[in-house]
DNA sequence: AATGCGTTTTACGTTAACGTAACATCATCC
DNA sequence: GGATGATGTTACGTTAACGTAAAACGCATT
């Protein structure tokens, strides 16, 4: 093995331009380079190619940061193509003005779409809290009659 | 159509036991009666029956709550599963102690996710605002530049 | 040279969560 | 009393998000 864990290419230019094999990403974030393949089919990923005949793909810190924000998308229960529209807004030119209007409506209504989640997840959590005093309560009032049970 | 809408049966009883159809549900919370019936066959809900030879469901305010708490959690990204073992757990018995510990432990696990769930959305609101404010003064900048593009 | 590992492409399999279609049943309306 | 409309069961279709298997290539070791 040549080289291992992340690496620093091109150390002649100015740029660091570290990357990531797609290995390290699959262990790093403990999914498997199936699914990171599939999120590239799917166009949430575009990485570059290394070795001979560009066989290899290789993973820069951008692409990496996409990968980050696929991840959290679906752990909030967003389907990839919901992540690709958003991943697309991200990488489109807003240089003209329509495009930057549409980009602050899309982005308002995902903001609107977040806070009605944690409503959710408020209501969830004081159902919990809830359920967690009244388990509380059941125990005490259980030792304090004693082990008659 | 005799009667629409929810309804209040048992006049003579203590209970207000006030009901609803599959319909009114599926209408209240813009889902289809397929839907309902599936979540049905998944154990999420056990709907009374009623009519001739019991043939329509009926459901009262505990499964219209069953349903919401469904709901909720599918908009949280959780499976029918993942649902129904909660919906269980707030069913089964809290009598014996170690139920009761398991039943604390499995609310403290969801408590944990929940939480990890707020730390993702307020990280894309913060991602969000950022671009934001982005937008913003790009807007400005090119105000500022005039119609010149 | 053979072996083994890691990566690639291709393709078919799988699970979850319903949608959709077909048909029967029941009450009601005209 | 035939049409309409809501409800039921049954069964097959569908989409998303990968899993899994097969076969090939490149590089390293033995």
């Amino acid at each position: 093995m040549v080289q291992s864990g992340t690496r620093e290419n091109n150390v002649s230019t100015a740029k660091p331009a570290l990357t990531y094999t797609i290995t390290e990403l699959s262990r790093e974030f403990d999914i498997t380079p199936r699914a990171i393949r599939f999120y590239e089919d799917q166009g949430l990923l575009s990485p570059n190619r290394e070795g001979p005949g560009g066989r290899n793909r290789v993973y820069t810190a951008r692409e990496r940061t996409h990968l980050k924000l696929t991840l959290r998308g679906k752990r909030l229960g967003l389907s990839l193509s919901d992540i690709k529209s958003l991943v697309d807004m991200y990488r489109s030119p807003k240089d003209s003005e329509p495009q930057l209007q549409r980009f602050i409506a899309v982005l308002a209504q995902h903001r609107a779409a977040l806070e009605r989640q944690q409503e959710d997840i408020d209501a969830l959590l004081s159902e919990i809290s809830v359920h967690e005093k009244e388990c509380q309560r059941i125990l005490k009032s259980k030792k304090a009659i004693g082990k008659k049970q």
